[in-house]
RNA sequence: GGGGAUGUAGCUCAGCGGGAGAGCAGCGCCUUUGCAAGGCGAAGGCCACGGGUUCGAAUCCCGUCAUCUCCA
């Protein structure tokens, strides 16, 4: 325990937090006997007799607390002396799991450990796993940071036993790691164990009995508790048990609810009894709603949230006053000007902003950045939630930067992954802010609108669902919308904009993003495993597979399948699947999709074409496919052979996907990291972080990187070796991927693994040199989300077809245009100039014959009733031409003149009628006249009044239809 | 995945069934000038793309794409 007694003379390191050893004294001061009489006071004078001891406060501090992370370490450590092995934190976006949004539990990385479709080298783990919980019953987003308690991200320290040690040992190293090396008093130390209220499940008296006998604890603390507080189900089915947990009593001054009538007791009301540890017993499985079996094998699966343990060992009163935090805290105070008490006095936004800040740093190191789909717009939300709470303190500027480099302060050391991507952290924070600012801007000025109608209407209340909309659709939220409004004296109904909100929500809820839960037929398989091994016909490590090495392997059918039963002998036509002791066919992971082929008697009496690979227990691999001809039977000999050209095509885009990964982070950045790989056959698809489109050239740059490095003849080398080993020597890991404690790495390189050109953590498969490749073509650059680019690709067969038949295209443009295959684009915009040129010319050698025509014809005006009235037919005008003609009839006669032109323009007949404005005032509009024209083409027409078109199809009645003008414009001049 | 909004001159946008506009920037000329500026003029547009409705579509309808935004 080395690390948590360090000597004062160290303390230097130890300022950054908040609470010095004299206040862990005071704190535990409060639990010796006598305590609360003689020595009783509330928490603020607690904290004003702590402060002058506050490094920032100025007195030399020389005595030693627990930082956060050496009480994170301590745990680790306690572990790892158990014979336990450290596992780092897995990421927050879950790997393989589609039904998850984030990591929200210690347990999720080894969920499939439980399942038993996983196994891992050691049955004891421990680790700090990073958490995200956004959403659902414990936590709505708009909750956080109003609390002393709840964060969207958090720490989960947790202890495992897979089918190790169980109860006793894990009670033993609970009480012995909080009473002996974290010194917690044993007498304020509660266990609550199990008893099923309904009695159908048997009561946990084993960890009850086991409490009792630890050394110091108080036999009455053993508290029992049904199943909503005590037994945990993982879903509907599968593994489940007993939970122990464990509380602290904290006494009376951490009651918050003191003198209101409220249960105050362990899983009561207040915030006097906290829990500090759930220990959970796995030892049955749930097939039914009334039908539990007890597992052979029993697992511990423990968690303890970090920021509360923290905060109890370092005796404060709110999470957010851990040490951790105190950076973040600082951060904000420098930029608000605050005093500590003022902070204090108004707590809200600091907390939201100091724990959005590390949520958000925390995800973007994780490869989540904001956006507007799933995680990344998570992300958003996290970021713009802060900003907006920033405004509360005044900060109009971005700030959140400022914060992050905070966070990555305080938790780099141990989430080396903050430091490493410190840029794309705090760009992105800052980069989001301004986008929320902009957005706000433009919503503004829509409410402003709104707020405007309002006054002049008289109203007090603006209409909660307009409120809403302007939120749906740019992104105003409520709170401001209400600032704004008070600011002008007015008030926006709450009641109607959640209204609003509840009808988006079910008008959006239809279309449901789930994936397949998969895993239905895992027990099927695990079943068809064990029976395979017990007859000696597999080996305790299943199917035996190397896609890397046997594109061909002879092995008899192990088992054929479908709709999970085993079956004997299938015919041709059937779908089915087939277990073979080994094969070398390749299951879509990292991107890479799986191979297809064949499978075939030996005899040759039946084939088996395999479309689909499946992996659907820990060491079972199927094949899926269709029966084309024969009976195959279980048992059968046979040969399966991978389609290799297919394959090939797969390894090539493979290969060539990380010589552009390597290309895009020369030529954009460290950030541009992947983020979505899809390689097939025909193409492959990359997308990364990147947060605007590429330009022409970064893109031309990329596809000639790759192509140099295709040309280059690089070796690509294959290897295993441990995980830990391969990132410490800076492979590149991806975020979503689940890695093994061996991971087998993919080298590029010129000569030798010195002068690596890329290096990546992967299990796909690949060329032996770069120069397979052939060619390496960019099709496309485009958007896959917010801040995610996405390029696509092609690579050897498809880069020939592309390019075979962009180059006949380009070859027959320059024959067409009688020009050499180079010249091409410069023939083109000259083409395109002189077009331009010729049809401006065509335009006003129109006019002006037009018009010198029309010069003869304004001769021919006649006069009704003391109006100029001129009506003409002119074969193949424009409406354009038109217009223009009326000004010249406008020019002439300024005043009393009517204008009617006719004309027909292929099949279309078009009528312009033009009215001086003195007419417009006698009634004479020429949106009538337009229409009663047309009107008797057989279609509508009308316009402004002193200028209006019509048309029709038939240009037989327009002589009768003109004619007809002359009466109209005599009726209307009366 | 679903709902809403927006794609018009280099930029910011107006127009929202009848002849494509404004401000700013850029260009030319003029005036003025310590700097700033002012005046005049010309240029600049497949009104995102593809269908449809209509005599007529930037404008209405449908689809596609892109951007913004909300809900999952």
């Amino acid at each position: 325990m080395g690390r948590t007694r360090q000597a004062a003379g160290e303390a230097g390191k130890g300022c950054d937090g908040y609470f010095s050893f004299f206040s862990f004294l005071l704190y535990f001061m409060r639990f010796l006997p006598g305590w609360e009489t003689t020595f009783r006071l509330p928490l603020g004078e607690v904290l004003s007799i702590i402060r002058p001891f506050h490094p920032r406060l100025g007195a030399s501090m020389t005595q030693k607390k627990l930082t956060g992370a050496e009480i994170r370490q301590t745990f680790i450590d306690f572990f790892v002396e158990q014979k336990h092995t450290f596992v780092p934190s897995a990421s927050l976006v879950p790997g393989g799991d589609s039904t998850l949004l984030f990591t929200n539990a210690g347990m999720v990385q080894f969920k499939d450990v439980f399942l038993g479709t996983d196994k891992r080298p050691y049955t004891r783990a421990v680790n700090s796993q990073k958490c995200m919980r956004v959403a659902g019953k414990h936590n709505d987003l708009e909750d956080v940071g109003r609390d002393d308690f709840h964060h969207t991200f958090f720490e989960m320290l947790g202890n495992w036993s897979f089918g190790d040690y169980y109860k006793k040992e894990a009670i033993a190293w609970a009480w012995q790691l909080l009473t002996e090396v974290w010194g917690l008093p044993k007498d304020k130390l509660y266990a609550t164990c199990f008893k099923d209220e309904k009695g159908t499940i048997p009561a946990d008296e084993d960890a009850a009995e086991i409490w009792k006998q630890q050394p110091g604890f108080d036999p009455s603390h053993v508290l029992f508790f049904g199943r909503k507080e005590n037994f945990w189900e993982m879903a509907e089915t599968g593994p489940c048990g007993p939970c122990s947990e464990i509380h602290i009593d904290r006494g009376e001054e951490f009651d918050n609810l003191a003198g209101k009538p409220h249960r105050c007791g362990v899983n009561g009301e207040c915030t006097r009894f906290l829990e500090l540890w759930n220990n959970v017993f796995i030892q049955y499985n749930r097939s039914g709603p009334d039908s539990l079996e007890p597992l052979p094998a029993t697992h511990v699966d423990t968690g303890m949230g970090f920021e509360r343990i923290v905060s109890v060992l370092q005796g404060v009163d709110s999470n957010y006053k851990i040490d951790l935090f105190q950076g973040a805290l600082e951060a904000v105070r420098a930029l608000t000007g605050d005093s500590v008490e003022q902070m204090y006095a108004n707590f809200t936004p600091y907390r939201v902003i100091a724990d959005h800040a590390r949520a958000a740093s925390f995800l973007i190191a994780d490869g989540v950045v904001p956006g507007n789909v799933g995680r990344n717009y998570v992300c958003r939300m996290i970021i713009r939630r802060a900003a907006r709470f920033g405004t509360k303190l005044g900060l109009r500027e971005p700030f959140l930067a400022k914060v992050g480099e905070a966070i990555i302060a305080a938790y780099g050391d141990f989430y080396p992954e903050l430091e490493k991507n410190r840029q794309p952290i705090l760009d992105n924070l800052r980069r989001e802010e301004i986008r929320f600012a902009r957005t706000v801007e433009s919503g503004t000025a829509f409410l402003q609108g709104l707020l405007d109608e309002l006054k002049k209407s008289g109203q007090k209340v603006l209409d909660g669902r307009k409120a809403f909309d302007l939120y749906a659709t740019y992104g105003l939220p409520f709170e401001i919308a209400r600032d704004i409004a008070r600011e002008e004296d007015l008030e926006v109904d709450e009641a109607g904009f959640r209204a609003g909100m509840e009808e988006h929500r079910l008008a959006s809820g239809g279309g449901k993003a789930m994936g397949k839960l998969g895993g239905e037929d895992a027990e099927f398989y695990a079943g068809v495993l064990k029976g395979l091994q017990k007859a000696g016909e597999l080996g305790p490590e299943g199917v035996a597979h190397n896609p890397y090495e046997w594109m061909q392997v002879e092995a008899p059918l192990l088992a054929l399948a479908a709709d999970g039963e085993l079956l004997t002998e299938v015919d041709a036509g059937d779908r089915v699947e087939v277990l073979l002791p080994k094969t070398g066919f390749y299951v879509e992971s990292g991107g890479q999709v799986s191979d297809t082929g064949s499978i075939r008697a030996a005899d040759g009496s039946w084939e088996i074409e395999v479309d689909e690979m499946r992996k659907p227990s820990a060491g079972v691999i199927v094949h899926v496919g269709e029966v084309v001809f024969g009976h195959p039977k279980a048992g059968d000999p046979a040969i399966a052979s991978v389609d290799a050209a297919r394959r090939h095509d797969i390894m090539r885009n493979h290969t060539a996907t990380h010589l552009m990964h390597a290309a895009l982070h020369q030529v954009l950045g460290e950030h541009a990291r992947q983020a979505g790989s899809l390689v097939a056959p025909d193409r492959l698809r990359f997308d990364f972080n990147h947060p605007e489109a590429m330009t022409p050239e970064q893109i031309e740059r990329v596809e000639r990187l790759v192509n140099e490095a295709v040309a280059a003849d690089m070796l690509v080398m294959p290897n295993l070796k441990a995980r830990e080993e391969a990132i410490a020597e800076g492979a590149m890991a991806l975020f979503g991927e689940k890695y093994g404690e061996t991971v087998r790495t993919i080298t590029i390189a010129p000569e030798s693994e010195t002068d690596r050109h890329s290096y990546e953590l992967c299990g796909g498969t690949h060329l032996e040199r770069t120069s397979d490749v052939g060619v390496f073509l960019i099709v496309s650059e485009s958007s896959a989300a917010a801040g995610v680019r996405r390029i696509e690709a092609v690579t050897g067969r498809g880069a020939y077809e592309l390019i075979a038949r962009r180059f006949k295209a380009i070859k027959q443009a320059a024959a067409a245009l009688k020009s050499a295959v180079d010249e091409v684009p410069a023939r083109v915009e000259t083409l395109q100039n002189e077009l331009a040129a010729a049809r401006k010319q065509i335009a006003a050698f129109k006019t002006e014959l037009a018009l010198s025509t029309f010069n003869v014809q304004l001769s021919s005006v006649q006069t009704v009733n003391g109006v100029h009235l001129l009506v003409w037919e002119f074969p193949g005008a424009d409406k354009d031409t038109l217009g223009q003609l009326a000004d010249k009839f406008r020019e002439k006669y300024p005043q009393n003149g009517v204008c009617v032109i006719g004309a027909v323009d292929g099949e279309q007949v078009i009528v312009m009628a033009a009215v001086t404005q003195d007419l417009i005032k006698r009634g004479i509009r020429a949106g009538d006249l337009a229409g009663h024209v047309s009107r008797q083409l057989g279609a509508g027409g009308g316009g402004a009044p002193h200028l209006a078109f019509g048309g029709g199809k038939d240009a037989a009645k327009l002589p009768a239809a003109l004619a007809s003008v002359r009466s109209w414009l005599e009726g209307k001049i009366k």
